[in-house]
DNA sequence: CCCTGAACCTGACCGC
DNA sequence: TGCGGTCAGGTTCAGG
């Protein structure tokens, strides 16, 4: 489901709810994740959360000297209800605050985590390798040209790899190079500083435009108060299979690194 | 160091 | 209605 702008829109979701609030209960009803709930999120019980924060797809949850690391994998969402509301078979966590707001965690497939953490959670195994923020003023130009000139794989794997810049996941990596007009196939080392450029820009302005649409909505991605994200009818060649909006041509869907691709095979090269 | 593929899980959907 | 196959927004880790 979360690519960063899903991430980000959740967190601005949440955080005017949470931040500043006193956890007076957590119930954790399915443990195993991606990595198990360590049994010491109980010690959070009584603990106030300073602050909400994201690196990547990841989100913190800053208690001051300690933190929760959560991340949403493919399927997981985060909703803030009633205490007593009723919770499904995907929801494995539940986080009651001292303000009445209730947040749960639900990930039908459970590719999700939920860490706990002391000290600089940016010193965290997980973080502390990541690439820049995409929309920050260390992603720029001779970075990106440093990092691909050593890449022998395919544009779309590099631009997607966390460890040269965070957040860009299968759909948005499918509309920069569409809009950046690059053949997902090129080798990263072989495109030239220019096109690296302007494959930085569309990075940029898709991933922001996405943020400030409240995320993209495919099948069930709800925003934190439960309203869907309109991203999804901005999409160019995600998902699609009409005529390329540029030039008419069939659009095309090829698999790379297990994963769908979609192009334009006239506009991309 | 770089690269590829496997692994983790459930649900929705499609064709027969 | 049921069954099998395919697909799904992520990312770590092992092994070449």
């Amino acid at each position: 489901m979360p690519e960063l702008p899903e991430v980000e829109t959740t967190r601005r979701g949440l955080q005017p709810h949470i931040e500043g609030q006193r956890v007076r209960r957590i119930e954790i009803r399915q443990a195993k994740l991606r990595w198990p709930i360590p049994d010491n999120i109980q010690g959070f019980q009584g603990r106030e959360l300073q602050s909400l924060k994201r690196r990547g797809k990841y989100l913190i949850f800053d208690f001051g000297d300690a933190y929760w690391l959560g991340h949403l994998g493919m399927s997981g969402s985060l909703r803030l209800l009633a205490p007593d509301a009723p919770a499904d078979r995907h929801e494995h966590v539940q986080v009651d605050f001292c303000n009445g707001q209730s947040l749960r965690y639900r990930d039908p497939r459970r590719f999700g985590a939920l860490l706990t953490g002391q000290g600089d959670p940016l010193q965290h195994p997980l973080l502390c390798k990541l690439g820049p923020e995409p929309l920050s003023p260390d992603f720029d130009i001779d970075y990106f040209q440093r990092q691909c000139k050593r890449r022998n794989s395919a544009i779309k794997q590099v631009i997607m790899d966390s460890h040269v810049v965070v957040g860009v996941g299968n759909i948005y990596a499918c509309e920069s190079l569409f809009l950046a007009g690059i053949h997902p196939k090129t080798r990263a080392s072989r495109i030239g500083r220019e096109r690296l450029h302007r494959l930085l820009e569309a990075i940029r302005k898709v991933l922001s435009q996405a943020i400030a649409e409240g995320g993209t909505t495919l099948r069930d991605f709800t925003r934190s108060d439960g309203q869907p994200g309109y991203f999804a009818q901005q999409l160019l060649v995600y998902g699609r299979d009409g005529g390329c909006i540029r030039c008419g041509r069939p659009l095309k869907r090829i698999v790379q690194a297990q994963r769908s691709t979609f192009y334009c095979p006239g506009c991309q090269h």
